[in-house]
RNA sequence: GUGAGAAUAGCUCAGCUGGUAGAGCACAGGAUUGUGGUUCCUGGGGCCGCGGGUUCGAAUCCCGUUUCUCACCCCA
C-alpha cells in the first residue's frame, strides 16, 4: 500500500521544524514580555462561527471551508483562521468578565481548500494575537509594534509594514457608495470579474492584481480622507503612536483585508524579497463589531495573525538561521563493543544529566565514529573501549581542542564534570 | 475553480529520434584490528508516481489519474 499525504498537506520534520519551533518559542517570549496569556481553541467550530464573522460574501465561507457533518448531523468546520475561534471562546467563558483588555495568543493549524502552492496550503499554520476590550488607538500601536518585533527578532530586517483604515461601519457605509458611484463611471475600464464585484464587494476592486484595473481606480476617492472625524482622529493617532515607537510604515490607500469582520485599522507585513506571489507574512486589524456579532458584550478589539509556512519560507530564502541557543555542551559517547552496554548504560546516565548525549547503538569502528561525531559538531566524544572497560576508565575527547584525557570513572566524577562544564 | 509545466536511488538530477537503469551527494564495508575535515577501493539500494493504450519491445510515444511546482483567483 503507496499512500502519500493528502493535498496540501506535508509531514514536517528536520530543518523545517527547526525553524517553526525557533518561530513558535521567539514568539512565545515576546508574546510573555507584552502580557499575553495563551489559548488553545478547537481545531473545528460549528460552521455558524465561521459563515457569520467571516462573512457570507467572501471566497473563504464560499467556496474553501472543510465542512462536514458529524454523526448527529451537526455542521462543522476545520478553521480557516484563528481570530473566530478565540472570540466565541471569549464569549462562551465569560472572559471579559475581568479587567479589560484581554489579551491572548495562539499558534496552530488552520484549514482551507485551496489550489496548493508555493506559501500556501491546505492545511497551514499560524500564530496570532487578539486583545478584546479596547478602543484606545494606544491598543492598535501595541499590536502593529507586536508583529513588527516578532519578525525582528526573528532575523528580518527589510519588511514592509501597510496599515490603512477601513472606517467604522458608517463612515465605510458611506465611502462605499461614493466609491461605487465612481466605479459606475469607469466601469468600461474594468476587468469583468471587477464589474462583478462592484455591486456584490465593491472594496475587493482594491486587491485586483491587473494594471488596467489598478490603473482605473488611481484617482478614485480613498477610504482615509473620508473617514468620520473620530475614526479619522483614530488613524492619526495609531500613525502617530507607531512613529513615536520608531516603526516605519507606509500608508496603503489599497489595503482592504478579506475578512468582513474588519473595521477601522488594518494592518499587513510583506516581503518584496518572497520568492512566490504569496507574499503576504503576516496581517490584522480591528474587528470592533465582532464580539458583540457573537453574543458578548459590544466590546472593540483587534488582532493579528501571522503564517508559519511562509515566514519560515522565507527565513531559509534570505539565509536567515535560527540561533542555536544551545547552552548545554553536546557529548558522543563511543563504545566498542556490545559487552560494554551496562557499563555505557551507567555513563549516558550520568551524561544525560549534564549534556546533550547521545551514543552509538551499532558498534562500528571508530574512525567512522569521530568522524560522525566531527561532522555533527559535538564538544566532545568519551570512548569505551577494552582498556576502559577493564580499568573502569573513560576516554574524553575534547573535539575542538583534540585533547583526550582518560579519567578514573569511579573517583574523577566532579573532574569530568569540570571538564564538560568548561571550567 | 481556470491555465501551464513537472514526477527516475534517501537527496540533487542525467538518461537524445523507443532497444538490459546512470552520476554526484548521502549511507554501509574496507585501505587504517582503538582515534578527526583529505584521498582511494568496494557495496547495498529503483513497481522510472499510479493505471491503461500503441509496439516484437516503453523511463522514453499517447490517454487517464494522483501529487508537486508556477501563474490566475484568494489569502497567512
Amino acid at each position: 500500500m503507496v499512500l502519500n499525504s493528502p493535498r496540501g498537506t506535508a509531514d514536517l520534520y528536520g530543518k523545517e521544524l527547526t525553524y517553526r519551533n525557533f518561530i513558535l518559542e521567539k514568539s512565545k517570549k515576546l508574546f510573555n514580555r507584552f502580557c499575553y496569556d495563551p489559548i488553545v481553541t478547537p481545531a473545528f467550530e460549528h460552521t455558524e462561527v465561521f459563515s457569520r464573522s467571516i462573512g457570507q460574501a467572501t471566497d473563504i465561507v464560499q467556496k474553501e471551508m472543510y465542512t462536514f457533518y458529524d454523526k448527529k448531523q451537526r455542521s462543522l468546520t476545520l478553521r480557516p483562521e484563528g481570530t473566530a475561534g478565540v472570540v466565541r471562546a471569549v464569549v462562551e467563558n465569560k472572559l471579559y468578565a475581568q479587567n479589560l483588555p484581554i489579551k491572548l495568543f495562539y499558534a496552530g493549524n488552520m484549514f482551507r481548500y485551496e489550489r496548493p502552492q508555493k506559501g500556501r496550503m491546505r492545511e497551514f499554520f499560524q500564530l496570532g494575537a487578539e486583545a478584546i476590550g479596547s478602543a484606545n488607538p494606544l491598543m492598535d500601536a501595541e499590536m502593529i509594534w507586536l508583529i513588527s518585533d516578532l519578525f525582528s527578532s526573528l532575523g528580518f530586517k527589510d519588511l514592509v509594514l501597510l496599515i490603512n483604515s477601513m472606517g467604522c461601519t458608517l463612515c465605510r457605509k458611506s465611502y462605499t457608495q461614493k466609491f461605487q458611484e465612481f466605479l459606475h463611471h469607469h466601469q468600461e475600464k474594468l476587468c469583468p470579474e471587477c464589474r462583478h464585484r462592484l455591486d456584490t464587494n465593491p472594496l475587493r476592486v482594491f486587491d485586483c492584481k491587473r494594471q488596467s484595473c489598478r490603473h482605473a481606480i488611481e484617482d478614485s476617492p480613498k477610504i482615509s480622507q473620508h473617514l468620520c472625524s473620530s475614526c479619522r482622529d483614530h488613524f492619526e493617532k495609531v500613525r502617530r503612536y507607531i512613529k513615536i515607537l520608531g516603526i516605519n510604515c507606509q500608508i496603503d490607500h489599497s489595503l482592504v483585508r478579506g475578512f468582513d469582520y474588519y473595521s477601522r485599522t488594518v494592518f499587513e507585513v510583506v516581503s518584496t524579497a518572497l520568492d512566490s506571489a504569496q507574499n503576504a507574512l503576516g496581517g490584522g486589524g480591528r474587528y470592533d463589531d465582532l464580539v458583540k456579532q457573537f453574543g458578548g458584550p459590544d466590546l472593540p478589539a483587534i488582532g493579528f495573525a501571522i503564517g508559519l509556512d511562509r515566514t519560515s519560507l522565507l527565513m531559509q530564502q534570505l539565509g536567515i538561521k535560527p540561533s542555536a541557543s544551545r547552552e548545554l555542551k553536546s557529548l558522543y559517547l563511543i563504545s566498542m563493543d556490545q559487552q560494554y552496554s551496562e557499563y555505557l548504560l551507567e555513563l549516558l546516565q550520568f551524561f544525560r544529566k549534564e549534556c546533550i548525549c547521545d551514543t552509538n547503538f551499532n558498534i562500528k569502528n571508530i574512525s567512522k565514529e569521530l568522524k560522525w561525531a566531527q561532522k555533527h559538531h559535538y564538544d566532545f566524544v568519551a570512548i569505551i573501549g577494552e582498556e576502559e572497560f577493564k580499568n573502569c576508565r573513560v576516554s574524553i575527547k575534547d573535539m575542538q581542542k583534540f585533547k583526550q584525557h582518560a579519567f578514573d570513572w569511579k573517583n574523577e566524577k566532579d573532574t569530568i564534570l569540570a571538564l564538560l562544564r568548561g571550567n
